[in-house]
DNA sequence: GTCTATAGGCAGATAGAC
DNA sequence: GTCTATCTGCCTATAGAC
């Protein structure tokens, strides 16, 4: 359930790393304001401030955390799913909780505004999908060792397309899909993606 | 070479839109402003207003004029590619060409803004890809038929994933990839979907 | 840590002269 | 059609009291 943006602890911080979080995934880091932010939590814009001075702070501080909570769901299906194929499921339900959820992968969000953010944003979103890339190819290259995957060219190539095709499926799906079909899609689009072999 | 917003004629409105659809496709509807195109076009706001009174007139009238062109060049590949898998190679290839000139699909841009925008965009951007899947639907219809392609499923859901993908992989792409991949990424993303028979 | 108050700038938009 | 001038409102951000 990574990247749902859970209610942490009661901090204050993390509070406003929650509202701030579903509105960068819902709206876009260029879609909301801090006074969206003080409005939701009854406290005032300079009250933010204090905790993050700007708003580039509160970006990057939002990546990170996001990051963090992903890698921990990594982590997580690495040890509860020895199978490649099913550690591939998993993956794509990560994805389709978010979805669920009607937000957008935030680092997905972000990569659509690249161009707008500022140089310490812009390095934590790429690393979030270093990170991904990098547990997907180790999946992938294991699977294909152990014959329950089959596909062509690199794991790290590979990878690659089973992220952009996730991100591209809720991209899209925002804007035509409901929820109820998307978790079947996920699962098809990483399944025909890295040659799941059936029986 | 849809959807790189290469000058149509000389007309005030479309250099408008010219200058618009860049900074759309790069920075985002709400990353941008009627200041931006003025400087850019050496006019005054008050100009742009007279032509697209509301920035949502303007955001429409974008959508409007990419989606007639992807439409224009779908039907030119319809006409110029009478194979299946051709069709889908030159398709990924429109996709490559937006990314080779440092842009986002529009479409795919707005999809993430998807929330914050006004009704009638959000009207047009479904109809983007209603239409991109309607087409590519039929052409895996037909390729299935003639058994040079093979995939499971109906062909409207297959046609959303390559959707998908080469949305996704221009968004994830502008954060990590540099240009050169991208095309053969996209050809690769594609034909794996689509189950192109080798040989 | 949270508040009031405010600065300084930019957003989208309009009126009216030319 | 394009201009100058202006409006209103929101934006990020800061100073300083409590």
């Amino acid at each position: 359930m990574a990247g749902t943006g859970a209610q942490t602890d009661g901090g204050t911080d993390a509070s406003i790393l929650d509202v701030a979080e579903r509105l960068v995934q819902t709206r876009g880091f260029n879609g909301f304001s801090y006074a969206d932010i003080a409005q939701e939590l009854s406290v005032t814009k300079a009250s933010l401030h204090y905790h993050y001075p700007g708003k580039a702070d509160l970006g990057r501080a939002l990546i990170d955390r996001y990051a963090e909570r992903f890698a921990d769901s990594l982590a997580a299906i690495g040890a509860a799913e020895p199978s490649p194929s099913r550690a591939l499921d998993a993956y794509a339900n990560l994805y389709a909780d978010v979805f669920a959820a009607h937000r957008m992968c935030l680092c997905g969000m972000l990569a659509a505004e690249y161009e707008t953010l500022p140089d310490p944003m812009q390095e934590a979103i790429r690393g979030f999908f270093d990170v991904n890339e990098a547990w997907l190819a180790e999946v992938l290259t294991r699977g294909r060792r152990d014959g329950s995957l089959a596909f062509a060219g690199s794991s790290r190539e590979t990878a690659r397309g089973i992220v952009a095709g996730l991100e591209g499926a809720m991209l899209v799906g925002r804007a035509t899909d409901g929820p109820a079909g998307f978790r079947a899609a996920a699962r098809r689009l990483v399944r025909r993606l890295a040659g799941v072999q059936t029986g």
